[in-house]
DNA sequence: TGCCTACTCTATTAAATCGATAGGGTATAG
DNA sequence: CTATACCCTATCGATTTAATAGAGTAGGCA
């Protein structure tokens, strides 16, 4: 299941992708546009400032706006920032291994091999998309 | 991210579905075998019993054994058994949706779009798999 | 019949995670 | 200098997860 924090922070994305200018915009509006809790929003918009993805502007006129390219925006990128690990078993991540406790051999369980393929099809669709293609 | 529960169903059946015959075989090797915690495992062996992947015998030579034949067994049924909904969102779920509190129209959500993806690709990829695909 | 074995079922619990909230701090515009 | 709006840490309640406890029931066998 996707969490909420990176179900809100998409659409915080998304929504910033679709302004006409990189004019700041105020976490309120972004939270009432989309009916998020504006703090909790905050906490989302403060990671994807820290990992580069948006700019802030303090003050009044103040705000969040997008740095990069949508275009230049991978799923994959935004994903691992914001859920974590694509892979569904921790054996089988790229970005977050690890070794199972269970499972003396990794290579012959039965589940690996099946979460291996649910990991490149994922991650194909990831790769395939950008922030642009979520655009309006 | 993967349950345990989910992960240690597939173990069990993958253990029963690798048996030379169908003779029933008891939780407790099973769970050794599998470094599943017994009790755990019990209930899940009930689960996966109760929806018909499994017989159970009970008294002195008892234990659980596979009814159906392994490329009888989707890895889609078992998923959505185990795991529960395979979309990542419930707006996008086939077997159990669910609207979402936040989106006026889920038409027009850019999460939505993504997650149709990842749905269709990941039921791919467990349509493409059974039971007899995961045996050694 | 009596006993042992092994599945059946419900309840409980400890820990972790999630979503949300509180509240004070800090930089900036005007 | 003051109002605005982002910055940051801490905490909290609810839910879920993984595991455990323990009593119950059916079956095999002497």
């Amino acid at each position: 299941m996707l969490s909420k924090k990176t179900k809100y922070g998409l659409k915080a994305l998304t929504f910033l992708a679709n302004q006409k200018n990189r004019e700041p915009v105020q976490i309120a509006e972004i939270a009432n546009h989309e009916n998020i809790s504006q703090k909790f929003l905050e906490s989302i918009l403060l990671t994807l400032r820290k990992t580069g993805f948006l700019g802030s502007k303090k003050g009044k006129g103040g705000g969040y706006y997008l740095i990069k390219d949508p275009q230049d925006i991978p799923m994959t990128t935004v994903m691992r920032v914001l859920e974590g690990p694509i892979a569904l078993v921790p054996c089988v991540s790229l970005n977050f291994y690890e070794k199972c406790s269970d499972c003396p051999d990794e290579e012959k369980c039965s589940v690996h091999k099946l979460m291996i393929q649910v990991r490149d099809s994922t991650l194909q669709v990831f790769g395939d998309n950008t922030l642009a293609d979520l655009m309006s």
